[in-house]
Parts: C-alpha cells; sequence; structure tokens
DNA sequence: AGGCATCCATGACAGATGTCATGGGTGTCC
DNA sequence: GGACACCCATGACATCTGTCATGGATGCCT
C-alpha cells in the first residue's frame, strides 16, 4: 500500500483527487493540506510514501515544499501536479529533487501510475512539458540581471525599481539594457514578458 | 434527478469532479466536455439542466459559453467555477445570465447544494468573491481606452500598438494616458497590472 | 438646438527610457 | 599573472513616453 499526501490549496479539486486516489487498491491518501506549510506538517506527521503537490500555493509552493520535504524526509518521493506548464518551473522542480512533473490536464489512470513510477524510484515528466521545457533551453540572463528584470515585472518606473534592489538607477538601466537585448525584446515589459513565458524569472 | 453537464479542460479535475457529483443522490454527471466548443456540442445533444463551467478553457472561455448556452437553451442554468477569482469575470459572468459562481476552494457540499440551487431558479455568488468584485466597483474606463490599454498588455512599444487597433501612435499614447490616469497608475504597465487585476481588461 | 461624452488626430514639451562607452572592483579558471 | 565573466557605477545621446492643448466628427440625451 502506498502512502500519499495531497496538497492543494482548491479544496475542491484536493477531495476530488483523494476520492479518486483512494479508489486505486494500492494507494491510500493518508493525509491531505491546503497549504505548503499545512503540507510540510502533515509530511513530518505522517511519512508518506509519495506526496503530490499542487504548484501554486497560498504560502511556499509546491516546489518549496519539496525541497524541504527531500532533505527532511528523504524517504519521501515528491511529484508535481500543475494548471499551467511554464518551462522554468519544471527545471526548478528537477533541480529540487521532484521526480514526477504533470499537468492537470492528464488522465486519472496516469496520475495513479506517476505515483507508482516514483514510489519505486522512477521519474516521470509530461512529454509536452519536457518538450516545451527543452525547446526553451537555459536561461541567458546572470543572476542579477535575472534579479532586475523581475523586480521590473510590476511595470514600475526605473528610480523605483532601483530602490527596491538597491541599486543605483544608471545600473539597473544597463541590466535591463542587457536583459532586453538578450531576450531579443524591443523593451524591458516585452522583456518581463518573454523572461516569465520561458520561466527564467 | 439533476442532470449536470461538466466542463473542464483539466482531465484530472473534471474526472475527479464528476465522480464526486455522482455520489450524490440526486445529482447525476450526463456529459463532460474538456473545451468550450466540445461543451456547447455536448449541452446541445444531452440538454442537461445544469451546464457547471470552468472559466478558462483553451477556446470559448467559461462565460461565452455561458451566454451562448443561455440562449439556445433557457432551461439550462449555468453556473461557474474557477482557480483565480479576478473581480471582473463576477460581473461578465452575471451579465451573461450565469447564476453560480463559485472558487475552487470551496468544499465538495457547497458545490453540490449550488448545483441544487441554481436548479431551482435560484442565484449563489461566493461571498468573498462578491466582496471583492464590490470593492472593485465599475471600471472608470470608456471602451476604447480599455481596448488600447488591453494592445499594450504585452509590453509592445506604442508604434506596434498603434498598428494593432489601427489608430495614429498619438491617439493610442492620448488614450494610455488618460486610462494610466483614471487608474492612478505610474504609466501604462502599472495601469495595465491594476486594470488586469480588477478585471477591466 | 445645445450640452455632453466619446472617438480620432496633431503638435509641442518635459521627462523617462534604451543604448553605448568607459572604468573600477571582485572572483574564478587556466 | 592574465583572460574572463560578473557586479556596480557614471555620463552622454537619441529615442520613446506621458501629458497637455487644441480641434473636428459622431451620436445620445433633454
Amino acid at each position: 500500500m502506498i502512502r500519499v499526501l495531497l496538497a492543494d490549496d482548491e479544496n475542491l479539486i484536493r477531495g476530488a483527487l483523494a476520492q479518486m486516489l483512494d479508489l486505486e487498491d494500492d494507494l491510500e491518501v493518508v493525509a491531505q493540506a491546503a497549504t505548503g506549510a499545512a503540507a510540510l506538517a502533515a509530511a513530518r506527521a505522517h511519512r508518506p510514501d509519495v506526496a503530490v503537490l499542487d504548484l501554486q500555493m497560498p504560502d511556499l509552493d509546491g516546489i518549496e515544499v519539496a525541497e524541504r520535504l527531500g532533505r527532511e524526509l528523504p524517504g519521501c518521493a515528491c511529484m508535481i501536479v500543475t494548471s499551467h506548464g511554464r518551462p522554468g518551473y519544471l527545471k526548478r522542480a528537477l533541480e529540487s529533487g521532484v521526480r514526477g512533473f504533470l499537468p492537470k490536464t492528464t488522465t486519472a489512470s496516469t496520475l495513479a501510475q506517476v505515483v507508482r513510477t516514483v514510489h519505486t524510484g522512477g521519474r516521470h515528466v509530461d512529454p509536452e512539458l519536457a518538450a516545451e521545457a527543452i525547446a526553451a533551453g537555459d536561461s541567458p540572463l546572470t543572476p542579477r540581471e535575472a534579479d532586475v528584470l523581475e523586480a521590473a515585472g510590476s511595470g514600475a518606473p526605473v528610480g523605483e525599481i532601483a530602490a527596491r534592489v538597491h541599486l543605483s538607477p544608471g545600473t539597473v538601466r544597463n541590466y535591463l539594457s542587457s536583459a532586453t537585448a538578450k531576450l531579443g525584446a524591443a523593451n524591458r515589459h516585452e522583456a518581463v514578458s518573454t523572461a516569465r513565458r520561458m520561466g527564467w524569472i
């Protein structure tokens, strides 16, 4: 019997998924959580074999939970289920020790199957998401460029960004300029869009 | 027995939801669809009593489906279930004849209850979403301002926006300027953010 | 008919932004 | 030690943007 932890902030979904997984003979949902923090607590308390984590949750996202879980409970395999498949997430997730990555558009049988796969030490990534991630490639941005571009994400003027990242306005403009050039965008706002789409910020 | 149509592009969710609704004695899921178009076709074929529609679907969104369904099948009550509760959606939905509006964070029992409510001619809107919508108020933007601001959403430079909406660059700047002023933003990109948050574009 | 909001456009100006050249500081790799 | 990438900053310049004044066209309401 594989003991499963289920974390998703959408009660409707989580409850429904739990029912569905419980229908499988070899799976048992032993705990549920609606937030990242709750997921961690539940995992410590119940020591599940597999943690099925939603990517977007109010506090910690699924990847952060997976990362901590990987350190605290090495015996627990983590997998991510997500609504929108942005390339960068997959990369981050795999680097954090996540062993399964599925979009919510998959079928119930696939989900159950992947739970079993990761439990036996295997890995499974949705083929389409994998292809997207490969097509997106690695980020051409330096860490600082990514920082500044992310801070520019709200659309704030340069001065405000500079204050937020503790840099001079001139430096901010330099970073933004170079990031914009690397991404082939017409201005920083377009650069933000493409960087987001690629999952680079 | 209330006959229910279920439309959601996420197979996982839709299947789970269907199982859950079917567990209710007085509910029966008679059709499922993964796209807006499929939902319309399924509705015509099966004539359900209640249509439970996801807001975001690949082709038509839930609100458009609801609008057409309201014209074609007046006997079918529509309700929307959504992941992210943006104020403007609720308003648009209600204007399109939607009678129920719930976030996916609700419980299964609430969902079932609301299905029954809308079936008997009642209405139900999630209290929190309703409060947000009221707080957001009406859009101060003229239709054209909203158009142009939406076209500016990608972060493209003015010239490109002008080409896309078939206006002179100067006019575009005028509209953007007035929209930005109305929204109290520092520039058009911030204006886009707040307009999106409010659901005004 | 007059008032009013909206739509579209132009011109002009100040300020914000994008780009480039330049330079100093740091750490890493060979 | 030298090449290299990255980090941070400044100054200068051209362009883009935001704002304002102005004006004509349309349609709606009273």
